[in-house]
Order: C-alpha cells, then structure tokens, then sequence
DNA sequence: AAACATACCTACTGGTTGGTATGTTCAAGA
DNA sequence: TCTTGAACATACCAACCAGTAGGTATGTTT
C-alpha cells in the first residue's frame, strides 16, 4: 500500500505545485486546467481522478500552503522577547521564504470573491489562522504588556500585514535594499509612524 | 449632430457605468461582455460598436473613473495647512464616496497581472496620477517642512495608501465606526504608530 | 427627398475550457 | 501467475464567450 500510495501521492504533490505556480501569477479564471496538467506533466484524466474540479484544486492547493505557513508562523508566536522581537521574527521569516510561496500570501486577498458560500469562508479562515492570527497574537500581547497603546488588535494586525506586503511588493522588484533592511522599516513605520517625534 | 452625439454618449455612459459595476465586484474574466451589455440595457452589437474589444472597454471605463478620482485628490494636494490636515482630507474624500467608487479603487492591484505592456503601463500610470501621486506630495511636503520624519515618499504613500485600503474594506462591511472615527485611526496610526509613546 | 452616416440589432462562428466516458497500465495480494 | 482495483491516458462533448457579418433604424446633410 506505501508504493501505491507514493505513486499517487507524488502525483498530487506535482499537481499541487504546478497549480501554485499558476494561481500564484495568474487569475483563477485565467488559470486552465490543462496549463496545470501540462505543468506537472500528467494528463487532464490523471488530474481529474485526484481533483474533483477546478474549485476543489484550488482549495487543496491553498490550503495545503497556509497549513505549511501557518506552522511556520507559529515560531513567532511561541517565540520569547518583547512584542517587536517577536514581530520582527515573523516579518523575517516572510521574506526568507522563496518567491513563489511569498506571491501566495496574497492569493486570499486577491481571490476572495470568486467563490461563495462553504468554500470561501474555509480559505479565509485558512488564511486568518495561518497569518493574521499570529500577528494579531503578538499585537494582543503587545497591548497587555503595555508595548502597544490599547486598540483593536484584530485591525492593528490587518494594518501590520497590509504594510508588510507593500515592501514585500516593492522588495520582489528589486527597488528596496536587503531583507533586514525592509523589516526594520516596517517595524518602525509601525511602532513609531511617519511623523517627527 | 449635437443630438445624434447625445444619444451615444448617453449609450456610451451606460455602458461604462455598467462595466463599473461588473468589473468592480468580478474579475476580469469572470466578467462576460453580455453581462455588461444586459446590464447597461444594450445589445452587444451596440456594445462592439463603441468600443473595439472587451480590453478597450476595460481601459475606458478605469481610464475614465480614475481621472474623475485624480481630479478630487488634487484638492488636498492644493489645500493648505499642515500634513496632517491635508491627508485628512483626501482621506475623507475617500470616504464619502459612493461605495461603487471605493471599491474601484483597488481594481489595479487586483487586476495588474492581466494586462501586459503598454496597456498595463497606461492603467498603472493612470492610478499613480490618481491617488499615490497625490498623497506622495502631501507627505513630500511634510517632510520638507520637518512634520514627516526623512525618508522615501513614495513607498511613505503606498504604505498610507495600504493603511486606508485595510480601514476602508472593515468599513464597507460596517465593522468599523463612523467615518470620521476610520479617517483619524489611519492618520494616528500612521504619523505616530501603534506603539505606546 | 435623395444620399449618406451613425447607431444599433440579430444571428452566427471559431475557439477555448471544464468536465466526462472509456480504454489502458501498473502494482499488490492470493 | 492470475486477479483486481487503483492510477493513469486518450478522445471527446457540451457550454460558454469574444468577436463578426450583415441587416435595419434613426438621424443629418445637401
């Protein structure tokens, strides 16, 4: 049963990839199932006799991916020092990931209205587990502790992300300075604001 | 001819707002030219007779909306008072706009990869004119005049601009408060940030 | 009122895509 | 080695959609 199941098991996994490629740089709409297949080198049946249909792939595809963040997230939650520590962690372990997987941080956002129903409240909630969750973890400790002034941490962590992803565009076109430069920025654009103190 | 260009151009309103609408809440593939044209109350064949192609239509209708938006941005870049104020107010010009308006506001980020070459360079640029030039000159301002710490403009806009963007989607699901209480979280968020002081 | 131009409609085509029906291979157990 | 079911491949269909061809109606000009 291992062999069967390797065999199969392989299959799905280059089904998976080639499909984060896709959704990850292109619409869902513009995505087609046989420029996935074509990707991952199997044929539109073998894809079909894994994937129910296109939504299905879709979402085991994005979830699969947030699973994998949001584990990865958790170091920094679990992690030890004080609210910008620990931010700073989860902002470095961004921008240490690979391109691709960095592209589909967005992928929530940008999809968000195509499906309906069941369907999209699973993938927000894969996506608030995976990435807003933690931040918004730390941001709640933060206030507690007296290193955030008291506020919505909920926001607060939507308003951090939302900074993060714009350096995090910037940064994939090569227009910023290093990684460890891009993370104190935000960290200080967020801790301190814009203004003269 | 003034009356035969009338009737047209009452047409060719129809069929832009109709497209607003669609192309606001779909995504662009998602989107068919009979759903427009059946909105806008409209045959295709009218349809394709002012417009070349479903892309020329596209152009036309964000073309058209963000020149409306640059031209009442330009108000807070030309208003006095401090940095502050000023992005208090384009802030609040947001706000008051007709939902419909604020969601095309972050149709370019969402479409941006559809498009290639010129068209994509023309729409981006557009969007630029529109809303981040304006803020960039209202913060290039503020740092001139020692209100704005030094720093990049441009990403300062795009990083305020996100800031809104995140505020404004709360709002439209009326999770936030008033407008009022939104347009001063965001400008307190951003010129003295979320840290305790 | 003839000649013309613009505006618009109906009906259709060619191409693409999600999905399926059916046939073939492979791997493991009896 | 023979059987059996899962794992694929091939060939295809039905639906949809962007775009077009060709005709009709509504002005406009001279």
């Amino acid at each position: 049963m291992a062999t069967t199941q390797t065999r199969a098991e392989a299959t799905i996994n280059d089904i998976l990839n080639a499909a984060e490629i896709h959704f990850g740089q292109r619409n869902y709409a513009d995505v087609s199932m046989s420029d996935i297949a074509y990707l991952a080198d199997v044929t539109k049946g073998a894809l079909y006799h894994h994937f129910k249909n296109k939504e299905a792939l879709y979402v085991a595809m994005l979830t699969r991916d947030l699973e994998e963040k949001r584990i990865i997230f958790q170091q920094a939650v679990d992690a030890p020092g004080t609210c910008r520590d620990r931010l700073e962690l989860s902002t470095k372990l961004l921008f240490q990931m690979p391109e691709a997987k960095r592209r589909l941080i967005r992928l929530v956002r940008r999809d968000i209205n195509i499906f309906k129903g069941k369907t999209r409240a699973l993938l927000v909630k894969a996506y608030q587990d995976a990435l807003p969750q933690s931040v918004q973890a730390i941001i709640q400790a933060g206030i507690d502790t007296g290193e955030i002034a008291p506020g919505d941490a909920r926001l607060l962590a939507w308003e951090y992300i939302a900074l993060v992803e714009v350096v995090l565009t910037d940064y994939a076109q090569d227009t910023l300075g290093g990684p460890e430069q891009c993370v104190q920025f935000v960290l200080n654009l967020f801790l301190n604001g814009a203004g003269t103190q």
